[in-house]
DNA sequence: AATCATTTGTTTACATTTTAACAATGCAAA
DNA sequence: TTTGCATTGTTAAAATGTAAACAAATGATT
């Protein structure tokens, strides 16, 4: 076991090599080396290795990494055998495209509420996952030990939803509207299309995109 | 103007500062401090000043920034004056939500065009943007000069799709499938649902999370 | 006119993240 | 047995990003 927080980077990527690797699993393969495993995310062996290392996980030198090993052990660290609850608070356009999503394409993450303030969504079932007022909030979430919300409701509302949701005992919150939150007791990971895109934007403008270009060649 | 590239952080704030910015401006504000507009993205005085400097954008000592001024210049170097226009590739669940999204949530953006398989979208115009047939693409992407992409196909499509993006002369994408993709004349910008929620879900652990906290309070 | 409080701009230090370097290992083949 | 080679694990260096520190400026106040 780790005893120090993992680098957010790190954690990241342990999510993409599970994935990769549960499909390299079914392909019939059991063991993997660095760079291949490297390969199949575009990034560098050194970084796998040096993941892999702050994680505790070893391989052997002539067959590399124990394939079912490794994500049985990411999945420990990451998701603690499932243990935790994910909630979808505000099931509009969004909210309702990300829980098809996720229950669509199979996952370890265990969906278990959505929450919504309009009635025509309210008491309805979603690919197996009920919708709940808004209202009950603090109830369904204590009662289920809900540790997870995804906030997907109108900007305006995103500050006061989002203390509700801690008040409530959620502890990490992902955040899709764009406004900016500041949570005490919660941890909070904000993703805003906009400013994705504005990046793209300005990365992309020819000139940028030239200096871009020799910028990565220069680092190879 | 600037000689070098921003750095990435930096162009993500930036696309903050301007959309915080125009509120402010709309509420009558004409001028306003580092550490307020630090406030309003709960991030510190400090990275706001620098931000500003690495712009060029220099504000007076007793009233702060003119932020008329800094939006037009923000406006400068992110939009090229909204040169650049947008395509959504993949009018599914997602792409759907995000053009609405961008539609009717003004921003300085110019969606142009969708492209999917489906006839049942193709030829249809959804809020003012016309689905063309994704084998229309080289076409109208060269046509209407379109240089950044949103990909929002089934992910077995996105290594395919992706490239003939890029061949038709786009050049910047953001992919929102779970594929690892990897350009070499483009800019790319990766999102992924699933590792972001991994990354809370690690995070949010009560023991992860009762570290983290202490470290962002030994880092005040 | 001199002082004070405030805020900017810039330099310096710190933290995190990525990349590089390389020793150690162990199997294969000569 | 010994040499060679491919691969891991770890330490060191570089790059990137964030925060702190502080001088310079400006206008208000005494
Ligand atoms: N649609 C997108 O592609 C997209 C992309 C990025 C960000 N966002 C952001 O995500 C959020 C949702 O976007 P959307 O397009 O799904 O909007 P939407 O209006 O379709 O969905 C919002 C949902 O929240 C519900 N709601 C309102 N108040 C609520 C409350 N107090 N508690 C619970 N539910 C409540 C509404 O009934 C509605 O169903 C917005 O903040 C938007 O800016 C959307
Ligand atoms: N739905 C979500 O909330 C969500 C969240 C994160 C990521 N994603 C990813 O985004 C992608 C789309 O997800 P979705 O839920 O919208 O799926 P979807 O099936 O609803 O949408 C996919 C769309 O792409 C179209 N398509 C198929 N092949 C195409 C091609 N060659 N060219 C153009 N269009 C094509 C389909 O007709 C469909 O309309 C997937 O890769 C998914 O993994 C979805």
């Amino acid at each position: 076991m780790i005893a120090e927080l993992l680098p957010e980077r790190t954690v990241e990527r342990l999510s993409k090599y599970r994935r990769v690797l549960s499909r390299e699993l079914e392909n019939g393969m059991d063991h993997i080396y660095s760079h291949d495993l490297a390969k199949l995310l575009h990034i560098t062996p050194v970084q796998v290795r040096r993941d892999l290392m702050l994680i505790g996980h070893t391989g052997t030198l002539r067959k590399g990494y124990d394939i079912a090993k490794l994500i049985k052990l990411i999945g420990e660290i990451i998701d603690c055998s499932g243990i935790q609850k994910v909630a979808i608070v505000g099931l509009g356009q969004l909210g309702m495209a990300l829980l098809n999503y996720l229950q669509n394409n199979k996952n370890k993450l265990h969906l278990t509420a959505a929450f919504d303030n309009n009635p025509e969504k309210i008491g309805h079932i979603f690919q197996g996952i009920p919708c709940y007022d808004e209202q009950q909030l603090k109830e369904v979430v204590e009662k289920e030990k809900i540790t997870i919300g995804i906030l997907t409701v109108p900007a305006n509302k995103a500050v006061e939803m989002s203390h509700r949701m801690t008040d409530s005992g959620i502890l990490g919150i992902i955040n899709y509207t764009p406004a900016s939150l500041k949570l005490d007791n919660a941890f909070l990971e904000e993703y805003d299309v906009i400013t994705s895109l504005e990046k793209v934007a300005y990365f992309s403008k020819p000139f940028n995109l030239d200096l871009y270009k020799k910028l990565i060649q220069s680092q190879q």
